[in-house]
DNA sequence: ACAATTCCTCTCACGTTGAGATTAATTGGT
DNA sequence: ACCAATTAATCTCAACGTGAGAGGAATTGT
């Protein structure tokens, strides 16, 4: 069944292997190269020359080096060969972030989701939204792939929305397909709990940690798995979402009690009012049995997805994850342990609510690579400097625009 | 970091692709293979004749084609070319399977188990057993590699049994170490409730159904994951074993209510003696709000690895399971597919308990092919005529012995 | 200025592949 | 029985990418 010729395979894996030690973004020797590739000098020189003329590569500055002999020229990745956009759009706020081809942010903005329009307009403000971007400092390079992380079930290939709770109007393709069309780059849609996976696994604090769940307990409940790197998504995008679960042998699910919305729901048909579900924890005296609830439901969904992946930890983001304290997640992750054997850190997010717009970003990065010719197995390698990229993401030129269409540019800090 | 020189590569492909083809156990064409792999007819002839000369692969039969011009000559993977080996080591029965390079089984066995014997006495007797079967009708070829599936918990490397409920001497690695020096071919151990579903794949009628669940109903309760065709093993070999979550709210936990053993004691608790698990479907008049909490447990544990997989089929298998009314299985999958939105087939194996000795089977094949050099996208594109496996396994000569080491010989049917 | 050292470029042999030419085998017609 | 036609198998050869080594270029220390 496979039909394909095989000579000129070998040397687009080697070029792969040699981009796959300079997308980490570090300038080096090509002694250096030689040495991480493992291939002949010849053919290490030969590829870099490729890539320069194409421009992929340039060279830099003279390697200082003691001694006597030749001084190497380093050559790096040239990040400005290529733009990628991430986009996080969320039922409130859309975030977009505008980064070169080594993930580091140029530009980013923060706006209200103009949520009441329909799924043409909100696709032409994205749109807008991009352009503007690119315009003001993408210095006439050309953006080669769009992500986009919203709340709602999305199918595996990234081109349908097959359910959104609190956007309804893109349902189905047309959204997706009119952005592409506009902005004229490949687009694809991913479920934002799944993004911020990819973002935690990416660039946050996850240390070779490749199996992981995370758990996005915000205005609803969202789940994303990740297994040895990979992260699940199924056949309609519904895999990991446990919030959908009943309880046994009660009226409710999972996600009654741990998420924002529904919680305040619930407390109000035990005769419990309050106006934020996180109110609860801030009088654990008068509210103490419901917590009790909240944290059962919590060590219940944690013991499932425990047995249902083996998880070396579970991530929790999301403004209602806030609430719980350390101790009690120690506590719950010890409880699992004791019940049915599997060891899960259970811990909250470091890289907050931006894990979803890094997650959009390291998805387009990923698509750009595996254009590029970077093989699976050599995109795995990149090592990525984590500090940096999150560095660049806060300190990068920041605009937003007010819903009456005026806009603001500040300067992050 | 991946350091490979990239010249003998291509071969290397190549013969995997001719492999691959042949491997399906069809005799065929080098013309056939041509159209197959893609390649060129200079390389096809050149990688079969490297074959025969390692005699992987033997000429057949003129293939008979009508109209003028010279006939080819068609050729075959030789199945002779070496043996593997798989075993079922369960609580009761031990099964063995001797099977040929292509899956075709040549002789099998089943005895009850030595239960009561320490790890290497079991590990003797199961090298007696193999030595047996290989020596009278092996015809000298060569055995390769070994599989023992084995009711409890294995780690993914299959080098250790971390845990066995009912063969608690074959904990750790000598059992496993020792059958391996003696016999003196590598030999790992997986989960018996793993390996079927990797039988149910390759021989079952999951047809390109690769993301699959199996319940393996029996005295215990087991589980197993398959997801794009990847049986999953997670790190402890605890991953997916549900039978351990609690149910909320309730002193039992999930395998209290759906295996053998643990139901009997259940229903005692509730004041009901029964013998058996399978005597309280008989009497559904008698049992019923008993058999509604089975039932129930089950729709939860469907419902629960319907969210975490979202898999195409769940198969049971296991005494335990034949209990169950087909109706009342579409009833589960109807009901599952209503509460949260996944729609999972539910129903019994067709391969039966031979699920787990043709999964180890098919997982020492795994290795042969890997062995052999075949990629592992090619291993997973052969073909193989799942019919006549499992004739094979039916028809071929069968041997058992008593327990006072008397041996018998019979044919089956 | 010269040697020593290191980086880079150039040349060439090797192995593998695919395309075409050539030979072998088979059929049907005269 | 012989010969064309046709198809399978083999042979020959150029192309390609690679690694190893030779030689040139750049830099430092004496």
């Amino acid at each position: 069944m496979p039909s394909n010729a095989s000579s000129p395979l070998p040397r687009a894996s080697n070029r792969s292997a040699v981009l796959s030690a300079l997308l980490s973004g570090a300038e080096m020797d090509r002694q250096q190269l030689i040495a991480d590739t493992g291939l002949s000098r010849a053919t290490v020189f030969r590829i870099v020359d490729d890539l320069m003329a194409d421009d992929l590569v340039r060279e830099a500055g003279r390697r200082l080096r003691e001694g006597p002999g030749r001084q190497s020229t380093s050559v790096g990745f040239n990040g400005s060969s290529a733009l990628v956009c991430g986009i996080d759009l969320g039922g409130t706020n859309c975030r977009v972030v505008v980064a070169d081809a080594l993930g580091r942010a140029l530009i980013r903005s923060r706006d209200a989701t103009p949520r009441d329009s329909t799924a043409a307009e909100l696709a032409a403000w994205v749109v807008g939204r991009v352009r503007d971007l690119v315009a003001e400092h993408g210095d006439g390079i050309p953006l080669h792939t769009v992500t986009i992380g919203l709340p709602g079930v999305v199918t595996g290939d990234g081109s349908t929305v097959v359910n959104s709770h609190n956007l309804g109007q893109i349902k189905g393709t047309e959204f997706i397909e009119t952005i592409s069309e506009l902005l004229g780059v490949p687009t694809v849609v991913g479920n934002d709990s799944n993004l911020a996976l990819v973002g935690e696994l990416r660039y946050g604090a996850l240390p070779d940690q490749q199996t992981a769940v995370l758990l996005a307990m915000g205005t609803g409940l969202g789940t994303a798995v990740s297994l040895d790197g990979q992260v699940l998504v199924g056949r309609t995008g519904l895999l990991g979402e446990f919030g959908r679960l009943p309880l046994p042998g009660r009226g409710q699910r999972l996600r009654d009690l741990l998420s924002g919305a529904d919680l305040v729901a619930y407390a109000r048909s035990k005769g419990v009012e309050v106006p934020k579900a996180q109110a609860l924890f801030l009088d654990p005296e008068r509210y103490g049995p419901l917590l009790e609830e909240v944290h059962d439901a919590l060590t219940h969904l944690v013991t499932i997805v425990a047995l249902a992946y083996e998880p070396g930890t579970v991530v929790l983001t999301g403004g209602f994850s806030e609430s719980f304290a350390t101790g009690r997640l120690s506590e719950i992750s010890e409880q699992v342990a004791q019940t049915v054997g599997v060891h899960s850190v259970v811990r909250k997010s470091d890289l907050g609510d931006s894990a979803g717009l890094l997650g959009a970003m390291a998805s387009s990065l990923g698509r750009l690579y595996d254009a590029l010719g970077v093989s699976a197995t050599h995109r795995a390698a990149i090592e990525v400097d984590r500090d940096l990229v999150i560095e660049r993401l806060a300190t990068c030129p920041t605009t937003s625009t007010t819903l009456n269409g005026q806009q603001a540019e500040r300067s992050t800090r």
